[in-house]
Order: structure tokens, then C-alpha cells, then sequence
DNA sequence: AAGCGCATGTAAAGGGTTACATGATTGC
DNA sequence: GCAATCATGTAACCCTTTACATGCGCTT
């Protein structure tokens, strides 16, 4: 169900083509809702039919562009005043570490250094993001307000991970 | 593709039942993959069909035991040792956070609060059993000391989710 | 004219949730 | 006898990924 708000939020900001939207995914909400283009086409359709977006103008190669409707609006500020958070949590790294005591030793040292280089990776890339923004000839809209609390959580989120995954090295390096 | 090694993972400590293996998801694994017993019953069968697993007993009420071969064993450890982490990551929370721009200041302040409760919720709980863990008299098997690796994990993400809500507060209301 | 990037889609398969279904055993 | 818990499963639906498919427009 996120998907849909993920298209309408970004089309709350401004008119998109599917392509676009699909860009700006891959861009930006993309590290905390990962899509595909196939699917934010789908949806896009889905939502046209709904009249919760509509298309606006059609460009060459078949280039549809759309704009969110009222109706569209009300639908995402209600999902977002109204609804309850989905918590649900998936991590494959987090899954493995249930069972780090089956691999070797020197496997799972390698694993951990991986592991924190790609967390630190993440943390690298989020801080320069912040950093453009707090240059101060850079305009501050209230869509790049809200990306700019994002963008913490991300620093936040993957700097916890990436000190685990140090913590780890040491802890589980101890106990042999 | 992960479900199963979270199954594989678990019979290696110990021969389960589905419905035991269920109760160990919901109380463990959970927190890191969650999986229905639908899911869970289905995927044992396939496991049992490729012969990664198979049946020691059979209870009362239909109830089947498996145990974990040496293949299943092996294909675990592959998976730990060999294959690529996937660090897909999906957060309603943090896609929420994109389209705060959106959200009355009320609702958004309201809303922070009760995310930062959540996180806490999940941050004691974890140091909760972090603490039995290190009472003297607990047996530190080695699948538990994974688990504590496991523990301290979801502390500090959460403990920095919980932060970051609370930071989050602040720095949306200044701008006011 | 060839090749790249723009632009949108369909189809098949896989993974996951929810609802439905069934029946045995245990404890009160 | 009744309710709760044990125990396993099927079916339908939804969401997501991957592979396949098509064609336009621009640049060299």
C-alpha cells in the first residue's frame, strides 16, 4: 500500500511523467521504498483510474504526464494524519547475525568488515546530500525540509549499524 | 530466498516441529524476518522435498519433527559464507518522513512522539533480554552468543531511530 | 545508419499475508 | 462437555521482481 502514497507524495510537489517518477524513486525515496519501474507504471494506471491522479498532457514517445487531483491529495494527507505506521522489519544482515556462530571465524571477521564498509558507505553518502543542502545558497522548500529529516534518519540509521558491525568485530574476536 | 535459511538456521541448533519453529520465529527471528505459519509450513515442505531437512517423528495431532542434513547443514553455511548480502531496506516509517511537508504541524508533532514511544518500547525490550543474557548464571551456548551480537543490534538502530524522532521534534518545530 | 537514452508497457514467477478449514488433545 | 491450545494445512489475493517487448527521438 506504501507504493501508492510514495507516487502521490511526489506528485503533491509537482507533475511527473511515469519515467520521471521512476527517476526521482531511484533517487530519492528509493533507499526507504525500493521500486521498479514496471511497478510504479502499474500503480500509476491504478491510480488514474481512481481519479486520484490525472493525466495532464501526452509528449512524444507516448510520454504521459501527470498531476495529483484533489482527491488525490485528501488520499495522501489522510494516509499520512490517519493511518497506522507499518513497523515491519526486514534485514538479511540482521537474519545472518542469528547465525554467525555456523560460520568460521575468519568468514565472519570478513563479513563484519563488509559489512561496516557498506554501512560507513551509506553514512558518506547521506552527509554529502546534507552538506549540499546546508550550503546557504541552496533554497529551502518545505518538500527539501522534509528530505533534509530524512536524509538524518539515514545518517542515523546506517551509523548505528556500520558501530555494530565494529562492536561485533571486537566482541565476537574476544570470545575465541 | 531468506526465509528458508531462517528455518535452516534454527534446526541447526535443534531438532522443531513447524509449530515450534513458528513459536521461535515469532519470539526471535521475528524481529529481523517476519514469517506467518502459512509461510512457515509450506516453505518446510519444500525444504523436506529437496531433502535439506526431513522428518525424525511424527506426534500426536499430526505433529512432525524435522531434523536438518548434512546438505541442509551445508547449504546454510553457504549461504553465510558465499552468498552476497542483500540490503534491500523498506520502511514505511522513513517514507513517511519524505512527505512531513504535507502534515499539519499538530499531526506531525503528535505523530514524532508516538514513533519515538515505539522505538523506545523496542529498544527496552531488547536490553531487557540483553540483561538476562548476562546474568552469571545464564549458559552462554553459542547460538546465544549470536543472539546477543543479534540484540545489540536492534538496540543501537532503534536506540538511533528514537533519537532521531526526538531530534526530528525540535527541528521541525523551529522552523515554525 | 547506428546506437544510446527516453518512455511505456505486459507476462510470468516468486514471496508474503489473510482468511478459511480441519481436527486432536488438554485442562477445567 | 466446553474452551483453549496444539498442529497443520489450502486458497485467494496482493505486492514485488525479472524478463521480455516495443518503438520514438536525438546525436554522431
Amino acid at each position: 500500500m506504501s507504493l501508492r502514497f510514495g507516487l502521490l507524495g511526489l506528485l503533491a510537489e509537482s507533475e511527473a511523467s511515469g519515467y520521471e517518477l521512476s527517476r526521482r524513486f531511484q533517487e530519492t525515496l528509493h533507499a526507504a521504498w525500493p521500486a521498479s519501474h514496471p511497478q510504479i507504471y502499474t500503480e500509476l494506471n491504478k491510480l488514474a483510474d481512481e481519479n486520484l491522479i490525472e493525466v495532464t498532457s501526452r509528449g512524444p514517445r507516448g510520454r504521459k504526464t501527470y498531476r495529483i487531483t484533489p482527491l488525490g491529495l485528501a488520499a495522501v494527507k489522510k494516509w499520512l494524519a490517519q493511518s497506522k505506521v507499518d513497523h515491519t522489519f526486514r534485514s538479511d544482515s540482521l537474519l545472518r547475525s542469528f547465525f554467525f556462530w555456523l560460520m568460521e571465524p575468519a568468514d565472519l571477521q570478513k563479513h563484519l568488515i563488509a559489512e561496516q564498509a557498506f554501512f560507513e558507505a551509506r553514512v558518506a553518502e547521506y552527509k554529502e546530500y546534507i552538506a549540499l543542502k546546508e550550503d546557504p545558497s541552496y533554497i529551502m522548500t518545505p518538500p527539501n525540509e522534509s528530505l533534509r529529516v530524512t536524509l538524518e534518519a539515514g545518517v542515523r540509521l546506517y551509523q548505528s549499524l556500520a558501530d555494530w558491525a565494529e562492536w561485533a568485530q571486537k566482541h565476537t574476536k574476544d570470545d575465541l
